[in-house]
DNA sequence: TTGTATCCTCCGGTATACAAGTCTCGGCGC
DNA sequence: GCGCCGAGACTTGTATACCGGAGGATACAA
């Protein structure tokens, strides 16, 4: 497992919850292997009292299960799940870019403005982790905006299944476009329009579809 | 606190978190007191540990304040986090009662009727949280109509923050329009009509946005 | 009286010990 | 050889002990 720095003040369920997560979405920890509360505790040095915090967290959305008294696994990708997760999130997404052209102030769009060019830049220098970090920054962002946060947290938990997905999908081609997608979002809500807000969303949301089956056929041992 | 039965082959983890989320609803344990992981392991009859995992989960959706080093509370009713929950549940029931109506069964119809005849038998017993109990199960199975159970799994935790203000609004006046809302609801699903069903719904979820200032007024202790 | 420093207590965070369920594997009886 | 049974080596579930920080109470000094 790859372990990440620890942030100061960070508690170690805290530690673990964000490092067990990487590593799933990264496949670091691949789909269908078996975890351990010791292991993975040994292997961060902490005790199983925050690291079992953190996978009991992850159990409640289904991105580990845990088999009381038995074991522990890291599930395969379930992709009627991944599908739930889209769909929520482009109904979630969708309207709050809506909300978004309404409420967005211009120190808002600012900001907006201020994460593309960093994509941008990471995207000319191919760092495809970076980028991803940037694009769920911008995601994140637009809820802000709109003033449902809390939302935009619940819904980052299921998007665990999606970003799985996505992490085996990215290729620079599709950087490209995605940059290009919120390049396009970010006009659309600085000129208050939207109908195309949204559409622009919903194709947005979409590119991660199409590649379903091609990744289907390059990863089969990690689908149900 | 008011202690709940303890399932058979339920975890102490699960009857805490069951048993302390009902209690929060049901304002045994009232917005703004101080709770301790001590003094609830001790009324359950449980050690720290699974009260604690219990506390950390609801602490994620922010139904429990859990202050480092310090202490932990049951926050005041932010309505803005009231209102972000019915944004959300408005979203998603919406698009939900849409699909069912392609998707619903006869089967699936008949389970709908059958909920609603238990709605008709408790409300003319005045039972309120029997009936609040079937409005849950009612709506979530709509989720499972529609494939979207784990969507409805995630909402319902951030729903806690709509059930509390609703445990305090019940009135059997209330009541009775809102079975005769799951009627009209069901009733569009049967003949295949989206565009109603999303109507009503729209307006069913409506009804708990009305009473906000007689509650604030009724409970003005209990909000921030 | 007021300000301040120190101690003391209580809380949540963590580590660790123990309990209990499940599977494996080997020995034993048939 | 085949099948059953039990010991042991895992697993997760729970209890408990300890740590360090935050705040309040108290006592002393200005």
């Amino acid at each position: 497992m790859k372990l990440l720095e620890r942030l100061p003040r960070e508690s170690g369920g805290d530690y673990a919850l964000r490092t067990i997560k990487e590593n799933i979405i990264s496949l670091e920890l691949p789909p269908g292997s078996q975890i351990s509360e010791n292991e993975l505790a040994a292997e961060m040095g902490l005790s199983r009292t925050p690291v079992r915090e953190a996978l009991i967290e992850l159990s409640k959305v289904k991105i580990v299960d845990i088999q009381p008294q038995k074991k522990s696994t890291i599930p395969l990708i379930d992709y009627d799940m991944v599908d739930e997760s889209r769909f929520m999130r482009s109904l979630l997404e969708c309207a709050v870019v809506e909300l978004d052209c309404e409420m967005a102030t211009s120190l808002d769009l600012e900001r907006l403005n201020e994460n593309i060019r960093l994509q941008d830049f990471y995207l000319d220098n191919f760092y495809s982790g970076q980028l991803m970090e940037l694009d769920n920054q911008f995601h994140g962002i637009l809820f802000e905006i709109a003033k449902k946060s809390q939302i935009y947290g619940l819904m980052q938990n299921i998007s665990i299944h999606f970003d799985r997905v996505r992490s085996m999908a990215l290729s620079s081609v599709k950087n490209l476009k995605i940059v290009q997608d919120h390049k396009q979002i970010t006009a659309a809500i600085a000129r208050r329009d939207p109908k195309s807000a949204r559409i622009l969303m919903e194709e947005h949301l979409n590119r991660y579809k199409i590649d379903a089956a091609a990744i289907r056929a390059a990863y089969p041992q990690y689908f149900k």
